[in-house]
DNA sequence: TATCATATATCGTATTTGATATTTATGGAT
DNA sequence: ATCCATAAATATCAAATACGATATATGATA
């Protein structure tokens, strides 16, 4: 059987009405930096150290990002001694990723979701 | 029984190996009027003056946005007559629209994700 | 003080965007 | 053919923003 629970969508009007704040969002993650921290921070908090290393960004640029994540609500910082951690804060961007790596994941579109039909009949060339 | 068919993401891997590519599609969408238009297509073929129509916005620059989609191979065009109509070109276009609204369906989420969790104790400010 | 971790400042350059003007393409009427 | 209207694309300008790189400042701890 399969489920309907959330409608097919042959347009978006759902994200059509809400365009302005989610090209914002998504304005925010269409940088690598940005969009690679918002997935390390996907696994829980993290100090900037730990990110540039992981990212591998230079840190006054990263602390840059840093801060417009901020700004935007996106993110939340903590200090603890001389680091300082950051966290997801925002609801929506966790949503955003766990939807991206659906789309991106060859593995995704399996537990019944619509989206992806897998590929078929497509040569890879 | 939760469905576990697609993991639990506790980072984003994925993602992050492809964070330019990613990143990249993010912007082609990151202003309201391209994802505006994404999601139009998103419905199937449309014409620029539809698009206008829709979308609401100053035809040059509707048509500067549709290049652009055009350069980055997100869209295709067909010209009949006096009109030219647009269409998806790239499957993860498709697929980030249709995880986009996943993402912020109020009704989405309800089919065994584990990403949205109803936003329970939050005050609306 | 010195050192580590992070933030902020600044510079140069490139991209973005709304607004406006102009151009090209198509088809109808004369 | 010329003339005209419509549809779309391209050009240009100015203001704003973005980005990498580099320098400097702040904050915490020893």
């Amino acid at each position: 059987m399969i489920d309907r629970t959330s409608a097919p969508k042959p347009g978006a009007e759902i994200l059509e009405r809400r365009a302005d704040e989610i090209a914002a969002l998504l304005k925010a993650l269409s940088h690598p930096t940005r969009l690679m921290v918002a997935c390390e921070l996907k696994g829980g908090e993290r100090s900037v150290s730990a990110l540039e290393r992981t990212i591998g960004a230079a840190q006054p640029n990263l602390s840059r990002d840093l801060a417009r994540m901020r700004r935007e609500g996106l993110v939340s910082a903590r200090r603890q001694s001389k680091s300082v951690y950051y966290q997801l804060a925002d609801d929506r961007l966790g949503r955003v990723i766990d939807a991206l790596c659906d789309a991106f994941d060859p593995k995704a579109g399996v537990s019944g979701k619509n989206t992806v039909r897998k590929e078929m009949g497509k040569k890879k060339t």
